[in-house]
DNA sequence: CCAAATACTGTAAATTTATACAGTGTAAAT
DNA sequence: ATTTACACTGTATAAATTTACAGTATTTGG
């Protein structure tokens, strides 16, 4: 048997084809799709699709139309490197990559997870800045130490969550500020979900304001 | 004419079984496969589909098999709503989200994108902290003020970028720690790439270690 | 040299899928 | 009161798609 997962050059452009058309169109070609693009026989197609699977490149269905999946999905992730193995983890073959994420499965939350723009600077000793992006999910329950996003009287707020009976206090991470103590029944209060993630660029203009606060602090 | 992109129950069931498709099979679902699930008619099944197109939910492209596309790519991302805007901005209807973000539009980077997970604390200061994962584009050039990852004798590490003249001082953001400096040239260095992102998970664990760092420092 | 893998053609049939046109009954809007 | 939107059924047809079976020619490994 020759190197299984191995593709010759013909099985490569009908791979490139296949993700080509994922990230067009969003959808897998069918076999006829294939046959018309590179001018041959519908079964053609077929061989070198059942080939792909063969090599662990393609999932196929059979019996349904377009049933080819993608098996290494690069278009929905990003390849991640486990950190510190010794040598040249990074720049070596993509397939080395430990996992791929996006946000939904790096993140333990729930199918109504949405995301908030963080403003000011009252969370920055929780490491939260303007311009970070939480990932808020309003499904689970805020427990004590947790950070949540409330509504305090129509305004939105991010802060610690601390809960004693039916006493509430929201905790800002600075030290400027002072928490804000309000019943758990209260009207014009209300948890709109836990802050379960953060995403962050670390583009020039970012990196300028950390290092303004670091200075100031 | 009725508030023209509100979906009623059904619609709201159907365009939810489209998402559902999507996410378990990787593959829009056919005409006959939503009649089946639902147990109607052929017919109803498109017309149903045409109404979500008329109200902008998806794209539909006809003579084709799974012809349907998403449009506000729910499975691809996250609802981002604005931070601020008195009243309730959040749990509102989902098409009030300003944006939808997914990893990879997020950040201003190139196609090669890849993550690394950091681990030990030599990056405190700059709010990075173990079990972040940063995302690093290979393909950026180095200046001076960004944090990069680079292989020193084949250790990879994460560090302050500073360059002067033909000297690299790569810098941990931790008094703890000193400056690596070297030769720009030297055989035993290489940046790997920029970082331009980080994404954090906020679950408990995440959140007690942060704690800990605080009331250590 | 021979067997196996590669890369196809060709015809035909079976299925799946999309479309077309004609209806039905109910509820909400004007 | 009437129109419109909604949510369907039913039958029929056409087109797209997959599968099945039978071949051909070339290359590659042992």
């Amino acid at each position: 048997m020759t190197r299984s997962n191995q593709l010759t050059t013909r099985q490569a452009e009908i791979y490139r084809a296949i993700c080509d058309s994922f990230s067009e169109r969003g959808l897998p070609p069918t076999l006829q799709e294939l046959a018309t693009k590179f001018g041959f026989n519908v079964n053609a197609a077929k061989e070198h699709v059942l080939t792909l699977v063969k090599k662990g490149y393609v999932k196929y269905t059979p019996h349904i139309s377009r049933g080819i999946e993608l098996l290494q999905k690069k278009p929905a992730g990003i390849p991640v490197y486990g950190f510190v193995p010794a040598g040249h983890p990074f720049m070596s073959q993509e397939n080395l990559a430990e996992t791929f994420v996006n946000v939904e499965n790096y993140l333990t939350a729930s199918r109504d997870l949405f995301g908030v723009y963080v403003k000011g600077d009252s969370m920055i000793e929780a490491e939260i800045g303007t311009g970070d992006l939480l990932f808020v999910d309003p499904k689970q329950e805020p427990k004590n130490g947790r950070i949540v996003v409330a509504l305090v009287e129509g305004e939105p707020t991010v802060k610690w969550f601390e809960q004693d009976g039916n006493t509430v206090r929201l905790v800002p991470a600075n030290k400027k500020y002072k928490p804000i103590v309000i019943d758990r029944h209260d009207e014009n209060f209300k948890v709109v979900g836990v802050v379960v993630g953060m995403i962050r660029a670390l583009d020039k203009k970012r990196i300028d304001e950390m290092l303004k606060y670091r200075k100031a602090s």
